[in-house]
DNA sequence: ATAGATTAATTCGTGTACGAATCAATCGTA
DNA sequence: TACGATTGATTCGTACACGAATTAATCTAT
């Protein structure tokens, strides 16, 4: 009989192909950054703050998709490194406003130019990366807005329900 | 003057997309899955052993793109849920052998029924699918043989090296 | 036969990620 | 004016990820 054919390759799934691409991501960027403490998350906030501007820590966590409760102490360390500025909204006192620092700049400066440099001789056509990053960006809007059906296991012995 | 031309723009660069969609992969399975405390590293993992057989822990870290320090913990505990067997092999006390058990293969057959089902309501073509996995696979592999240039920062104060 | 090199897995420490709970501030309604 | 609802940020606990170090087993060269 056959071997579970329904199952998929796992080479196959580009959750699959996401997932193990984060993590290459993750070790190249770490060996690129770690030296000196810095990291892809921090290089991501750097990035949102100086395009954008100075905005809340609810607006970065909604530009770069990270939640705002991994945010805030990245951003309390960064600010640690004057990197980034943090202080309360006179207007409303629950937000926080975060800028940029010129230290921040410098170093978002550097690390921008070394990724570049690194990207290059990656051998990906521009053509490539857009296409891939528009069905990327596709594919978390659905995921953003999809309630997932649950898991559900029967307990080791037990009838299936 | 320009406001920092040469950076580039956060929602045009792969790896940001990567690790956004990373992120929203994250939530989307620990929704799916958190109830019974199953996880998406445990579904890699055992979607590996099915699909391949029986195989060493570093064979299913070269396999699943995880380093192995970070399986051997995770092996644990499927092995303590009875997911998956772990062995020593008795022709190199040295490789751990792991297989997927009946309950892990029940498991996994549920939750790839849960995901495939999820996923049919996406609407993300299997030609968008299949590109982009191309793409984010080649990626990977050049990633994986490149040594990146490292980040340096000057001390703040300090003048630039 | 022995010792050094290499391999496979494990542990430790640290980083990022998120669900849930908590706290303070603001808003809206009665 | 007061109270409940909502909002924004923070903390806590847990999960996964990896570099480095460690341990045990195997291999290779002398």
């Amino acid at each position: 009989m056959d071997d579970s054919p329904q199952l998929p390759k796992l080479d196959d799934l580009l959750c699959f192909n996401v997932y193990a691409l984060h993590h290459s991501l993750g070790r190249f960027y770490h060996s690129a950054f770690g030296d000196v403490g810095f990291t892809y998350a921090k290089f991501v906030a750097l990035l949102a703050l100086n395009e954008s501007g100075p905005m809340s820590l609810s607006a970065l966590s909604a530009k770069t998709g990270v939640e705002a409760n991994s945010l805030s102490p990245l951003i309390k360390k960064m600010a640690s490194f004057e990197l980034v500025e943090r202080v309360r909204d006179p207007e409303d006192e629950r937000r926080i406003q975060l800028a940029i620092l010129p230290f921040g700049r410098t170093i978002l400066e550097r690390a921008s130019k070394l990724v570049e440099d690194n990207w290059a001789q990656m051998g990906i056509s521009p053509e490539d990366i857009a296409a891939v990053t528009r069905v990327l960006a596709k594919t978390k809007c659905a995921l953003d807005t999809t309630s997932p059906r649950k898991l559900t296991i029967p307990a080791p012995g037990k009838p299936e329900d």
